[in-house]
DNA sequence: TTAACAGGTCAACGGTGTTGTCATAAGGTG
DNA sequence: CACCTTATGACAACACCGTTGACCTGTTAA
């Protein structure tokens, strides 16, 4: 059964559910979305959203081939958002920077769909416009093309790599999170100095770091140290021969 | 029921099971990275666990709380293995990025199981005696204790996300990685230069760079960036008052 | 030798994604 | 308007999943 779905494009009837609503690839992912911002990852399963949609679960199946489908498509609607949100202004640390931050909130904003997006090279319309753009901002900064590719390349893969970390964790039930807090105040806290001298020393600081993203504090050294390289290949560019 | 488990030191009977395997929590965690590394992710189920080892799923519970305390002592398996590996010698950026990399191979070597606990805190042996050594290395270096965990986390973060996002592509169905690697050969090696004209320009190098990880490059980059920091705190201590 | 009990087994519960089948309302056609 | 086709929603069932309470039995300490 693998025409299940239908094209998007094919879709005339639209009977309305026993319950009255009229459903849509569009509808289906707007709830899906509110589902995982209001109740958690957890709460995103094909009969609950059958249920808030006031629809047979089955119903779903018609619009989409699987849970994964939906995954994607949910993802590829976090990717245009981001992008939209995003005006570069000439700056290229400042641009990418912002850039790194929205990507990074972006995922947090639907994690699970993050985790299961961000290792995935879609060549989709959003993806091809966002990385047609901070190609634009590493070369109009002037870093020559193969360099560009790298930095750009580390820079996309740290963002996606930590959005999805961060957004593992942040998925994770309640109950896990709050027992991996409880591990750092509980556990590592308590060691004793004489076994573990530099846990003790900067428990303190453990306690309060861990619990936040390095993601920002990764960034930033990121940066700072592609600034340092192109001001390395512009000095030596500068002292040769043209 | 929450004393169903029995903690490890107070094992003394181990009663075979019915298909005569003798169980234990080393057993219990080497059969499940075997699982996950033979047949994916989505093969490690209680129950598949329980017929693997050859007795009933519900013994698990005899050694684990739930599904979760299972994947933990998963995730420290690992990090144990990393570590064992690692022999620092002296010099901080040298023995991190020997760190990273070790990390970043041992996640790939275990893909399933990198994918599944690169994100949790076990608080276990071997994860408390990792970032007592990595610290341990930063403090030496002459890092303050707060720049020492802040420098940590997002190190530890760093290896931990890139070898999660390069697990989970290494994990993908062999297809869906080979029709990723076409999308940058297929659709960005022939965007035009008029509408695109900064990936145009790279393309040569986008579809040979993207076909690998970029963390050996973020490392460096990573690397720099705090070396040069603790520069300018060691100067900026150098100069102030006492 | 025996009594206690750790630990393996069984059966059941409520959840999950998914699919084969059926019924029916929507929409095109005459 | 009536008729026919068929898209699409509903239903029921399947095979899983994690988890738990009750039971049973071999191991071990006394």
């Amino acid at each position: 059964m693998s025409d299940r779905v239908v094209p998007p494009a094919a879709r005339r009837r639209r009977r309305p559910t026993k319950q009255g609503v009229v459903l849509s690839e569009e509808l289906i992912v707007e709830t899906a979305m509110r589902l995982l911002g209001e109740h958690g990852a957890e709460a995103l399963s094909v009969r609950r959203l059958g249920r808030a949609l006031g629809a047979d679960p089955s119903a779903l199946y018609r619009y989409f081939r699987d849970t994964d489908e939906l995954m994607l498509a949910i993802a590829d609607e976090l990717i245009g958002r981001t992008l939209r949100a995003w005006h570069p202004g000439g700056d290229w640390v400042a641009d990418l920077r912002d850039l790194g931050l929205r990507m990074h909130a972006g995922a947090l904003a639907q994690p699970q769909a993050a985790v299961l997006s961000s290792y995935r090279v879609t060549g989709r319309a959003y993806e091809i416009q966002a990385v047609e753009t901070a190609l634009g901002v590493l070369r109009g900064a002037g870093f020559p093309d193969a360099e560009a590719v790298r930095i750009y390349h580390a820079f996309v893969d740290q963002a996606l790599a930590f959005g999805a970390l961060d957004s593992a964790n942040k998925a994770l039930p309640k109950a896990a999170r709050e027992a991996e807090a409880a591990v750092w105040r509980a556990t590592y806290a308590r060691l004793p100095a004489d076994t573990h001298p530099h846990i003790h020393a900067t428990a303190r600081h453990l306690v309060t770091d861990m619990r936040h993203s390095s993601y920002p504090a990764a960034l930033d050294l990121f940066l700072t140290a592609a600034a340092a390289r192109l001001a390395q290949l512009t000095a030596a560019e500068d002292a040769g021969p043209v």
